[in-house]
DNA sequence: GCGTCCAGGTCTACC
DNA sequence: GGTAGACCTGGACGC
């Protein structure tokens, strides 16, 4: 373990309502105890794994690592992955307004935890779709268990894109047991490889968002949910990115346990305009951190 | 232990 | 543009 440097927290920050904001936090290489207050991660620098142990310490973030590397970068990934750069100023102003999303303000909550890279989390995304959750844990992390690289800790990263590319249909149907996805996940990685698909350009892309949701969804395996989870991610909140788990927690919350259209919920959020998918989230997610 | 059924989001073909 | 059926897995359930 090399020596700690610190980052400070913009004001009005949490590390736990970030870190537990999603289940990201649950997917390798991501660990979390929340006892003690800690993030791990293993980032990928100059083709390096190194592992980073994120601790809170209420006004500050101790980072350490696990081996030699420049502090510039690890602080560049890290402020990207737990958000302390992102402006909530506007949706603070909407939430502060709705009874039901006032724990929001009141927690600094709102900053959705993402991984290193765009890459990361659009593999990710598409191991979230038409399956359980346990089913997503167990895709994940084969991926990192058997094509991430080792760190000098022997944690491993999130696989790269070219190391996903180097394996066959079989490996995927076999090792990683990704089902019909596996075909998705070669041919993405494939391109992400050679440079036909840039996740990472969504980040700084200045497209309007339905154009950008057009370029996420011509990635086969995202459809509508998952180009606005992945969209979210970016920083853009226009989408709802309904799923099965998010429809149920909104008739259980605002109509009395019954199924209603989908458009019924679009209306329900359409106050709180291009926040529109962040407030459903935090309203959704307000139980989670009811024990903090 | 085995077989059956079901949930989950996206793709493709079809209307 | 909307809809139906297929895709694949793990878990629940009944036997």
């Amino acid at each position: 373990m090399t020596r700690p440097f610190y980052i400070d927290y913009p004001k009005n920050y949490s590390f736990l309502h970030t870190a537990k904001s999603h289940g990201w936090y649950d997917l390798l290489p991501f660990q979390f105890d929340e006892t003690a207050m800690q993030l791990t991660h293993v980032l990928t620098i100059d083709s390096v794994a190194v592992r980073v142990t994120l601790t809170d310490e209420k006004t500050r973030v101790k980072v350490e690592l696990d081996r030699m590397a420049h502090h510039a970068e690890i602080e560049r990934s890290v402020r990207h992955v737990l958000r302390m750069d992102d402006d909530l100023e506007q949706f603070y102003a909407l939430a502060s307004a709705e009874d039901g999303l006032s724990w929001v303000v009141a927690n600094n909550g709102g900053r959705l935890l993402r991984s290193p890279t765009v890459w990361e989390d659009l593999i990710k995304t598409i191991c979230t779709t038409n399956c359980s959750w346990s089913l997503t844990r167990s895709m994940v992390a084969n991926l990192v268990q058997k094509l991430g690289s080792v760190s000098s800790s022997s944690d491993r990263a999130f696989p790269t894109a070219a190391a996903m590319a180097a394996v066959d249909q079989a490996f995927y149907r076999d090792e990683i047991r990704a089902g019909y996805r596996g075909p998705y996940l070669l041919e993405l990685a494939r391109a992400v490889a050679d440079g036909t698909i840039n996740p990472e350009s969504w980040l700084s892309a200045e497209l309007p968002t339905p154009e950008l949701k057009k370029q996420m969804k011509a990635v086969k395996g995202v459809g509508d949910y998952a180009a606005e989870n992945l969209l979210k991610l970016v920083g853009r909140y226009d989408g709802l990115a309904l799923d099965s788990w998010l429809r149920a927690g909104y008739y259980k919350r605002h109509n009395s346990g019954t199924v209603c259209p989908d458009k019924a919920i679009e209306q329900h959020y359409e106050k709180f305009g291009e926040w529109r998918g962040l407030a459903i989230w935090c309203d959704m997610t307000e139980r989670w951190f009811e024990a903090a």
